[in-house]
DNA sequence: AGGCTTGCCCGAAGCGTTTCGGCTTGGCAA
DNA sequence: TTGCCAAGCCGAAACGCTTCGGGCAAGCCT
């Protein structure tokens, strides 16, 4: 159906060897015949045949993710979103990506194992990082290529998109210190997640650089939803002294929550508190309606790019150095900051 | 890395080709043959190389699922449902399933050209089927299998798995009839959709079999969301006369908002308007808090098993008839219902 | 002139599997 | 005894591609 090499040389009277390292951009190959060649390509309507090129040379040019199985964040529009963003900045570079959801029961890492020797992923972007993860462990021993979206470390030896979310922590309590907030309060993510580990890391710095003790009574941590947001403010707001004048929320869902809480409570933003949050920018988080607020943001969105151009990297065989990508974030002042009263 | 045929060749002193045959179990070869086979292929760790068998039968035994560009229905939840479903039931036969979505300006059967001849897919699920499908028309010129979630018309000439919707919107208006409801409002979903036809038209067979008119002014099409629903009770509520004594609500978001709008309106379920709904049960939407309410249901995650069953069949080559499948939906009782005031 | 490099090209082998056709063996009927 | 058939097995070719090793000219140096 498809055109093959054979008919390519055929047409232009190359052999398929020529042809071959022609299409491949060899450098062995005059620029007249790869011109032909390429030519005779588009008109003939040639695509290679992956599966071929995966027997020949080992590479298929299909990368792959595979969905943990339960999804601890119920955030499936987030996936979604990834996919969409995955397979279109993948197929930029010449690449598919697939995706492949690992059963309730089944081990993520077996998962893995089938994509990779049922014989045609030559990669994979990894999510949700664990401590020491499986999965890494497991495609570093087969030496498989692989790009972390996040990291599990400080200073992991994998490639990785992330961004600083030790500097993150620091900067929303920083915009709070510098209004002159003593008491803040921070609902953060769950404790195993490294991003969260980190930002709480942040936040501690900020407050002993401006020597102000970090309660752990004014930190919180849970899933990312908008009835822990709710709850922790409620606990916070209801210490008997000292209570938080000013609140960090770990991502949009839980500053819902802190609105509403806070709302309950008959305290405004920011005459009575002021309120700051780390937004990721997924798309239906702004249909959501929580009010204009300060702090971070990075736009989830521009981390596709990043990740394909990492995990091609890693394929190609490039240096560990140049695949660890730490991406920037915004600092936004939309007014929900003031003085503490 | 992993052991190949020729491994186990060597091992049981067999031919590759008898190996090969023995574990497709072919009949030209001995039980005992092929239980040494087998066992020698399971203590050897062997997986079968699905590049080097596409490319010599034609066959990867992977299927996949394209997701259209921009989502109609923003359904995000429903999708990585299904990609869990199909990932699951297509494991269970064997085959590996992906998911590659459809870049936003990109031409939904060029990606499908793609996956095809990029090599290694043989077969699709195909969902939200259009009237003329130009996916089902690229896929069968190329002979390449198929199978439909839900059809583009009543006896397409394609595999697919879907209910009786005729059915379903005939029984929905059947159980407000024998109520002794004669003004019966639909909140269905956008036009174009065959299902959204279907339910249509049985809801207009049942009036008819009881010499109720089907007034037009009593069906609403929209997206099947919470505000759809609102809005359009209120339109029907506040017909100057004949309003409806009950309603019919497509799905449970429109359900949702058929609820919050009659309560707005100070209007008591089934007290003042009966109301009937045809549930997916999707996973999640228990969790928006509707209260009880009877009609039809069927839950969307048993049609992803009759789904894998159909492609599987027509990959195989298996008779149309027996690759279209009409499953069922059952009728609930919650006390939605009562007799018009 | 002889030898070297450089630029461009090609044949053939091989990736792991399936499949076509033919081979051997033993049993059974004629 | 001969001939035939079925059961079970195997060699070799093929799928479309990459890559290794080599070949042939033309140009340069000494």
């Amino acid at each position: 159906m498809s055109a093959t090499l054979k008919d390519i040389a055929a047409y232009t009277g190359l052999s398929v060897t020529q042809v071959s390292r022609a299409l491949n951009d060899h450098d062995d190959v005059s620029a007249e015949t790869k011109i032909r060649a390429r030519e005779a390509a588009r008109s003939l309507n040639y695509r290679p045949n992956l599966s071929a090129r995966k027997l020949a040379s080992g590479r298929s040019g299909i990368v792959g993710l595979v969905l943990p199985p339960q999804d601890r964040t119920p955030r499936d529009s987030m996936f979604v979103q990834m996919v969409r963003g995955l397979s279109s900045a993948f197929s930029r570079q010449g690449r598919l990506f697939v995706l492949n959801a690992a059963e309730e029961g089944e081990d993520v890492v077996e998962v893995h194992r089938r994509l990779i020797d049922g014989g045609s992923l030559d990669g994979f972007v990894l999510i949700e990082p664990e401590d020491a993860d499986p999965r890494v462990a497991y495609l570093q021993r087969r030496g498989v290529p692989l790009v972390m979206h996040g990291r599990g470390a400080l200073a992991p030896d994998y490639p990785f998109y992330d961004i600083d979310n030790i500097a993150v922590g620091r900067e929303l309590a920083a915009m709070l210190l510098r209004a002159g907030h003593r008491r803040i309060g921070f609902v953060n993510g769950v404790r195993s997640m490294c991003y969260v580990a980190h930002r709480r890391a942040g936040w501690e710095m900020a407050l002993r650089a401006a020597d102000v003790p970090a309660d752990p009574m004014l930190h919180e941590h849970g899933q990312m939803t908008e009835s822990v947001g709710a709850l922790a403010t409620l606990r916070m707001m209801s210490m008997q002294s000292d209570r938080p004048t000013a609140l960090i929320a770990g991502n949009m869902l839980i500053a819902k929550g802190i609105y509403s809480a806070l709302s309950m409570l008959g305290l405004k933003v920011p005459g009575d508190v002021s309120v700051v949050v780390h937004d990721d920018m997924l798309p239906g988080e702004d249909l959501m309606a929580v009010p204009p607020t300060s702090g971070t943001r990075s736009a989830l969105a521009q981390s596709w790019e990043p990740l394909a151009q990492g995990l091609i990297g890693a394929i190609e065989g490039r240096a560990l150095a140049d695949l660890q990508c730490v991406g920037d974030f915004e600092i936004v002042d939309a007014g929900s900051i003031a003085p503490p009263v």
